[in-house]
DNA sequence: CGGGTCGTTGACTCTCATCAACCCTCGTGG
DNA sequence: CCACGAGGGTTGATGAGAGTCAACGACCCG
């Protein structure tokens, strides 16, 4: 019913902002990127933002909101492969690939750009500084990717919930979204089992014991962190795959008016 | 010891066939893809080529021989989270990220060309057809980690090899490494558990019961799929994720000489 | 022929999945 | 203003899939 306002003329500008830092853009450069073509929607929590199979023919980037992106099994089991926040686009990949290989959907409420597969194309040609700034997201996510393997393939179920809630701690503390190790999760524990491998019920009974040790509180879906040091140690949790020297922080503030 | 004969023209043709497919090159692009400065380097089975933390100041292609990336966690377990094989650049992120965040190790004895991080960015900068080219590499990369997250993440035991079966299949074939379904699987039962998030024991009960169940021959290191159609419905396998529509078939030949 | 790496097998254990209730909260509508 | 329903969270009982431990066997290389 009520949408939020957008302000059209920082939409772009976040691009900008967080690529500025990654590659010497010029004026011609930033001015090709502030020209962008693209389309506004807004999207209800659990709608697909992309499918399986699609044909590729527009990039998504989120002014506000979160998404992830997950794959299901021939036998019906969903795995969430990643979360994608304010700031980011959700599938990059789609100015260059043709077939979309996992689907999209809003966590919440989703402010999206809709940029065309041409103009990316076009503009990554003609400037070769923007292109580099962007693979440089393909490259980040693809070492977040390498270290989600690592979690749910060697972590057991406490130190990959502590492992996820670590690195949402810092993605979004860096993305302007968290302050003091407190953040809204938008996830259920369903959601977070998908992410993790696990069922929701385990889930559940090892949010608990965080809890009762100390290590998180909760509150609704607020997550605290009130000692980091420690979860961070049960998570065996380290940075260095989120490549921050490359990440501006600060990025992303929500866009939206009241 | 001995090392193997390296044909330096066709070092660098090898990536240019699997470029030209991804962008349409120019006479000048091609040129500066052959003129590419690099250093060959032969290294023994189970060497390091990349240690995570390394500060990155060069890129490194496999002309010959298999590679796998892999990270450790505090409690020592090891994930292999990718394997590379001839004709793959086994961290083209050194050309932009700056500090490795996993370790690359040869899984067998390797012929590798090392090229300079500035060259590679340079090349990028002046020749946005290549970046973009390879830019594509980044992408199907990152499309196969998230294939690897949901099956370590949601397949059983059972699925998880064969789906790792299955995928060694089609990108060997497509490289030219295999033939009606028979390869050399160059990776230790240990190693395959590292890559499915399993033990060597349990690894090693379920190859023979695939074997048992003549869903996979195997001897010594060869193996044979003698019922695809039956492999890959255990294992689940789809190969929209490795996106071959953009993968020259018979890319990569091995480059050695006896 | 000796040593090392890798593969194989059995017995036992344990983490996590499954199944099944029940509860709480919140939004909706009568 | 309260009843209702739905989604999500919580809890217990039970079981299965994979891990662990341990030993032995096969093969390869020097």
């Amino acid at each position: 019913m009520r949408r939020s306002a957008i302000v059209p003329d920082s939409v772009l500008k976040l691009m900008l902002r967080k690529f500025e830092r990654r590659a010497a853009l010029d004026d011609a450069d930033r001015q090709a990127l502030l020209e962008l073509p693209y389309r506004l929607q807004t999207v209800e929590p659990a709608s697909y933002i992309l499918r399986e199979g699609d044909r590729l023919d527009r990039t998504c980037l989120i002014l506000g909101g979160f998404a992830f992106g997950h794959k299901v099994t021939v036998e019906g089991a969903r795995q969430i492969v990643s979360v994608h926040i304010p700031g980011d686009f959700v599938d990059l990949e789609a100015s260059l690939l043709n077939v979309a290989d996992h689907n999209v959907q809003a966590f919440t409420r989703c402010e999206l750009a809709f940029i065309p597969r041409d103009a990316m194309r076009a503009l990554f040609l003609a400037h070769p500084q923007i292109a580099t700034a962007m693979w440089i997201d393909t490259l980040i996510d693809g070492s977040i990717f390498r270290e989600w393997v690592v979690n749910v393939g060697r972590r057991d179920a406490r130190s990959r919930i502590a492992h996820l809630l670590c690195e949402f701690a810092r993605r979004l503390e860096v993305a302007g979204l968290a302050d003091e190790y407190r953040y809204e999760l938008p996830m259920t524990q369903e959601q977070i089992a998908d992410a993790t491998g696990l069922t929701p019920v385990h889930v559940n009974r090892i949010l608990k014991t965080l809890d009762r040790e100390g290590l998180i509180r909760r509150d609704r879906r607020f997550v605290a962190i009130p000692n980091w040091a420690a979860l961070r140690q049960v998570a065996g949790f380290s940075e260095i795959y989120l490549h921050l020297d490359q990440v501006p922080r600060d990025l992303a503030r929500p866009v939206q008016a009241a």
